[in-house]
DNA sequence: CACCTCACACTACCTATTGTAATGTTCACA
DNA sequence: TGTGAACATTACAATAGGTAGTGTGAGGTG
């Protein structure tokens, strides 16, 4: 199993994950290695969950790929498998290539149309990187 | 309803449809307005299906904001509500910009990646974007 | 006028994904 | 040796999408 989905309609790690998945994920990349009633423990502090609520997605997690699992004696420790860097550059450079594949010179545009709404510093940062590109050949 | 989730593992038209939905749209968008048995007979060429199970597809479409039903006399007919090059437009805009809103600068270093492994032309249409960009400031 | 057919509506079932949780099992330790 | 903590197993609800049976209504034809 795998992420295959990017939902349009939602925001930050809801786009790759449900929504108890996406808070899951958010503790385990925020603390340190964590047994299930650590993440239901933090869990609980803003809605009461069930134990097995919380190892249920876990372990489907841990089916995605996403989560490591490993036994320390009785109890079991999760980890997420990337930092949370690593997830989002995959998930962009994924998504990305995705892009051009299916859509080509279109996201171009659109990305240049965005930029010039949004951020000088990109279009600046945007042009190094074509200069650079133009020397090596 | 609407459409709301791109998928990564599938291609085409399937990134955003079920693959009977994506068949569906692809005859209508390769063809004139349509009643429900003309797309079903265009289907059963290669594969017998059920008039109903057409039928249910294509209202869920409308549902969706993608097909436009209007009756003529006793039949519906079907036709898409956007060109399939708006359709795509308006996809790879939308998910242009979530990408940047969700990833920001990670996204052009991507793009850039991709684009020199891709194709030199649209590095050269890039730069053009660029450069009428600054002269406008 | 009666009836039959066809297009459509309504409803339901199946699979997959995600959230939820009860029940069953195992094993260390008190 | 019995109890509890942690895990496994199982199952149910909701949603999306594919499939299809049954119901309804309106028109044409005998």
């Amino acid at each position: 199993m795998k992420i295959h989905s990017f939902k349009t309609n939602e925001s930050g790690l809801n786009r790759f994950f449900g929504p108890l998945e996406a808070k899951i994920m958010h503790i385990l990349w925020n603390g340190p290695e964590m047994a299930i009633k650590d993440v239901q423990a933090r869990l609980a502090k803003e809605q009461a969950i069930n134990f097995n609520t919380v190892m249920t997605v876990m372990n489907r997690l841990v089916d995605k790929g996403v989560l490591r699992k490993r036994a320390e004696g009785r109890v079991s420790l999760f980890q997420p498998t990337q930092s949370l860097e690593q997830f989002l550059e995959t998930q962009s450079k994924e998504l990305t290539n995705d892009l051009l594949e299916e859509f080509g010179p279109l996201v171009v545009n659109h990305m240049l149309d965005a930029l010039e709404e949004a951020d000088p510093a990109l279009i600046e940062q945007l042009e190094q990187k074509i200069q650079a590109l133009k020397k090596e050949r």
